[in-house]
DNA sequence: GTGAAAGCGCTAACAC
DNA sequence: GTGTTAGCGCTTTCAC
């Protein structure tokens, strides 16, 4: 690896003026140098020593990417198909900005700082960790944050997310304007963003309460198993519904199949909907109507508001990104 | 930040001591500095810089993980669901071993050599690169590098892969005694892995020929639009077999749906089974006949391979894991 | 048992 | 315009 020192002895300058052409600071270096300097650097392939940047320029160009991932969650974070997506479009962002992605996943909050401190990571994105987890890391490492898809009532945190009110509304709009009456809406907690999607769906069934349309909600349990059970016993209420809103695509296929299994018909005989538009939604049968949310600029904004935090800049992105409804085949529409 | 040195004064020894101490080379250090230097870094929560770690000692404790993402690709791997899958077993490990992981989207080998050298990244962890991709890097930055599933005639680079003649053999064997007679095989090439469980499924239908199995095989085109024309001119060909065995589950479930939408029942009319056992095999009906294999254990052993080649040391794992058939629905069964 | 000092590659303040 | 030098935090050699 050639270095600083070499490239200044062939050059017959010191290492100074090497670094000086190197950074562009060429106001008073001599043309000729200038010349003779950039030919050297070319001809060895000088790359810098980040170590040594590192250690010289106290920073690291480094975000920490974190993703929680700790027992008895809900579904695995690491293993969504929607975290590769979300991890390629934050790569490409952090590497654009010139930083460095380093990738951990985040067994505990000791362990997440330790890694921040250690390689003096200029700022995190977490996924995954709780409100109150995020708080306490942001607080703990003293670097920004941004966190992707939680929200707090108090907002001390950075976060990118969805406008989950005007998706619930949207999807609640489109459902009563098809006609459907009685909608249940279905997630497995009614805090944050599922507690917004289902505000947005009261709104919209409001507006259509003329025409009878009505609203109920069923909160799921978590855990896989529980939740069969719980399908099962509410299958005689799920089947008296016009319509099934589940606050995820997942949530939506798991219960499509669970129904189809028990001869009852989708859209036929009952209709659902899910959110989020992830790639199970296009791939079974009946493609399921959804709330499409754009995962790639999800991440791309979570990375820009986290440099603004770093440089200490206004964000004058979006925080809250836009969804719209896309309409499939899971539920059944008005004929024209 | 608390530094050694900072420790070293407040013990009251010199900085030599506290770093000797720090590493357990406490063999002529006395009992008392032990204790109290111990206390002391406890008490600061002292962590090492690494930029000075990686300075002094030139080495990183950073292993690369690169995913090629060029355009033209039959899918995108890194917005594929196996991909977080992958990431998610890879930094597992690397933490495991104590190193941490630095994850970039390859876009030219340039970049990546680069990156590479920049971080003095002790080895490369690279998917979905070609053969002379891998070889090329290898060589341009001089450090261990493992590939996963990428297989070359003349081995030169380290791979982790599947048992692909073997996982072919199994599922060709499953379908001719399940009474499949005419199968055929798709895959979107011949070369590598699909290759072989090509060869695979040739053995199998072999050794059952005495019943009537026979195997054809096709090549579909890797681009989604002219594949789906190729569905649509292949039907009444793909509607005579007995069973199609593809090469993924991607590919196996597209078709199924490509089909259903033809009319044609699944496995009534037609048997389909897949290969990977991604999530999409089991959260579509039918659900996917499939050939299993073990992602989380794929990603470990990867960087096993990877952590030996650092140390030099003999790789004892496996470099073919193993695969198992997993029967679900979509592949019609002999009465019993 | 303990510590002083050099060196890893770079930056930046300052002197010339 | 150009060069000298100290310093970033740590390891390691060698002297005491």
């Amino acid at each position: 690896m050639v270095r600083i020192k070499d490239i200044a002895k062939e050059a017959g300058v010191s290492p100074t003026t090497v670094s000086n052409v190197i950074h562009g600071n060429t106001k008073k270096v001599s043309k000729a140098n200038i010349d003779k300097i950039q030919k050297i650097l070319e001809k060895n392939q000088y790359i810098p020593s980040m170590s040594a940047l590192m250690l010289a320029e106290n920073r690291s160009r480094l975000i920490g990417v974190l993703i929680g991932e700790r027992e008895g969650k809900r579904r695995s974070i690491a293993s969504d198909p929607f975290t590769s997506v979300i991890l390629n479009s934050l790569e490409l962002e952090i590497y654009r900005q010139n930083y460095y992605m380093l990738f951990h996943l985040a067994n505990s909050q000791e362990e997440s700082w330790k890694l921040a401190a250690t390689w003096k990571v200029e700022g995190l994105i977490t996924l995954g960790l709780s409100s109150e987890e995020n708080l306490e890391l942001s607080e703990k490492c003293q670097i920004p944050l941004v966190s992707i898809d939680n929200y707090y009532g108090e907002k001390k945190v950075a976060n990118i997310g969805l406008q989950d009110f005007e998706g619930g509304y949207a999807m609640g709009k489109f459902l009563a304007e098809q006609g459907h009456k009685n909608i249940l809406f279905l997630a497995d907690n009614d805090v944050g963003v599922d507690h917004e999607r289902w505000l947005g769906v009261q709104k919209a069934v409001e507006e259509h309460g003329a025409e009878g349309a009505a609203a109920g909600r069923r909160i799921m349990p978590e855990n896989r198993e529980l939740r069969k059970a719980w399908l099962e016993d509410s299958l005689e209420d799920l089947k008296s519904r016009d319509v099934l809103f589940f606050a995820s695509d997942f949530y939506a296929l798991e219960a499509i199949h669970f129904l189809q299994d028990k001869g009852v018909d989708i859209p036929g005989d009952v209709s659902v909907a899910g959110f989020d538009d992830s790639p199970y939604a296009e791939i079974c049968r009946p493609e399921i109507t959804t709330v499409r949310q754009n995962i790639m600029k999800k991440g791309q904004e979570a990375v820009k508001r986290l440099i603004c935090l770093i440089q200490e800049e206004e964000f004058k992105g979006q925080e809250r990104l836009p969804v719209e409804v896309v309409v499939r085949d899971s539920v059944k529409q008005k004929p024209l």
